[in-house]
DNA sequence: CCGCTTCTTTGCGTTCGCTCAACGAGCCGG
DNA sequence: CCGGCTCGTTGAGCGAACGCAAAGAAGCGG
C-alpha cells in the first residue's frame, strides 16, 4: 500500500454514508481531517492477517476482498468490501491484530485513521458509536445468513445466493444483464460458499447453458436474475 | 415469560461484566434501575423470531438457546446465551424485529430494558457504547469462526469444536470430567454444527466407546478434552 | 509473436454424510 | 404400574459433492 498522504478528503463524498448519518458537519469535518488517503493498486493488500492492527479504514473507491487462511492453509473469503464500508477496525473488537487480509480486487482508494483514534473518536461522537454499532450489527446479520445457508442449503442454492448478492452489491448494467463489476474467479466464489472451484465451474457452466448467466475469465454476468432467484429460493 | 417486576438488581452481580467495564458506578446504578427483572421458566421464550423488538436483555442467571427457523422450516441454533451476555438488542442492528427465538434451556432470570432506552443509554454512556461494540465484535468473531469451520472442516471436527466450546463456556466439573451444565440434545448439537442428529449420535457413540465423552439423555460429559482437541485440530 | 502462468472446463471414481427406517431407552403423567 | 412421548441408537442404501487428473482458453511479459 502506498504511504499515507494527508489529503483533504471531500466531505461530500462521505456525508451521505449511513455510518455518518445524523453527525454534526463540523464533527465529520474534524474526523475526516485526521484521516490519511491511501491508494491501493490491484492485487496489493491494505493489511495482512495476523499483522498488528495499527489503523482502521473506510473504502472510498474500488473493491476489496477480505480473506482468512485457516491453520491448515485453506482460504476462506469472509467478505467483499464495497465503497462506503468501514473495515479493519479490529481494535473495536478488542483484538490486537487483523483477523484477515484485505486485498484490492481493483485499484482502490481508502481513508485510514490510526487505531489509537478509535476510542476518542467514538467517545466524542456518540452518534458515530450508534452508527458503527449498526454497521457491525449488519455485518453480524450477514454472517448469520451465511451460517444459515451453510447449515441448511445444498451447494447450488448457496452459490446462487452468493452470485445474486454480488450482482446486487457490485452489479453494473451491461447489455442484456448485470455484470459483476470487479474481477472474480470461480475460486473466489467457492471460497465464499464453502465449496470447490470445480463444483462452482460445473454449476456456472450448467447455468450458462440454460441462459441464466454468462461467464468468462474472471468475469460473470447475470442474465436471468429471476431464474437464479428461483434456484436460490425454490419456495418463495 | 413472567411479567416484568421492577426489582432492584444487585449491582455487584453485574459490575464485573466486561460489558460494564470502566463505567461510572453511578451511571451503572442509574442504568440498572431502569431495568425490569423477569423470570423465565425452562422451555419458555423471552422473545420469538419475527416479533416486534420492544426490549433488549441481559442474562443474569440460567441459560438460553437462540434459534432461527429458515423459510422452509429448518431450525438452526445461532448461539447459547450464558450469564452476563447481552441479547436481543435487535434495534442496535437497526432491525424492527427479533431475528431469532430465545428459549430458556433451564429456569433463568433476565434483566430487560425497553428498546427505546437503547439510543439514550448509549449516547449518555460512551464507555458502554465502546464495550457494546466489543461485545458485538466478539459475536461477529464467533460467527466468522463457525463460518470458517463450516467451509473447511468435515463434520467430526466441527462437532468436536462445538462440544469443546460448550464445555468451556458451560462446563461444570463432575466426577472424572466436565459436564455441560444444561440440557442439550443431539438435535441441538446438530443444529449448531450444520449436520443431522443421526450423524451426531453416531459420532458421540464412537467417542463414548473410546472413552472421550459420556453421553446420556439430554446430557453430555467431556472426559478426555485433550483427545477431543486432537480431533478438532489434528495439526496443532 | 511466443511461452508461461493463471484460470477454467470436464471426466471419472470415491466417499462422507444424508435419508429412510426401525428399534430401544428414559422419563412423565395418569 | 402402565402407556405414551420424547430422545437416542443403529443399520442399510444412496447421492451430492469432493479429489484427482488432464487438457483447453485467456491473458501477460519478454
Amino acid at each position: 500500500m502506498v504511504k499515507a498522504r494527508k489529503v483533504a478528503i471531500d466531505i461530500s463524498l462521505v456525508r451521505n454514508l449511513p455510518l455518518f448519518r445524523d453527525m454534526q458537519p463540523e464533527a465529520l469535518t474534524r474526523l475526516m481531517a485526521r484521516a490519511g488517503a491511501h491508494r491501493v493498486a490491484q492485487g496489493e493488500t491494505v493489511f495482512e492477517q495476523g499483522a498488528q492492527a495499527t489503523a482502521f479504514y473506510l473504502l472510498l473507491h474500488g473493491r476489496l476482498k477480505v480473506t482468512q487462511v485457516t491453520p491448515d492453509g485453506q482460504q476462506v473469503m469472509m467478505r467483499v468490501v464495497h465503497p462506503g464500508d468501514l473495515f479493519g477496525f479490529a481494535r473495536a473488537l478488542a483484538r490486537p491484530d487483523y483477523p484477515g487480509t484485505a486485498r484490492a480486487a481493483v485499484d482502490s482508494i481508502v481513508a485510514g485513521w490510526p487505531m489509537s483514534d478509535w476510542d476518542t473518536v467514538v467517545e466524542s461522537n456518540p452518534r458515530l458509536a450508534i452508527n458503527a454499532l449498526q454497521t457491525i450489527g449488519q455485518r453480524l446479520d450477514e454472517a448469520h445468513t451465511r451460517l444459515r445457508e451453510m447449515s441448511t442449503q445444498e451447494v447450488e442454492r448457496r452459490v446462487a445466493h452468493a452470485v445474486l448478492r454480488l450482482a446486487e452489491k457490485a452489479g453494473r448494467i451491461e447489455g442484456g444483464g448485470t455484470r459483476i463489476d470487479f474481477p472474480i474467479t470461480r475460486q473466489d466464489i467457492a471460497e465464499m460458499t464453502g465449496t470447490t472451484l470445480h463444483t462452482v465451474s460445473r454449476l456456472l457452466s450448467g447455468w450458462e447453458a440454460r441462459g441464466l448467466v454468462e461467464g468468462g475469465r474472471q468475469k460473470l454476468t447475470v442474465i436471468d436474475a429471476g431464474a437464479l432467484a428461483r434456484i436460490a429460493d425454490p419456495a418463495g
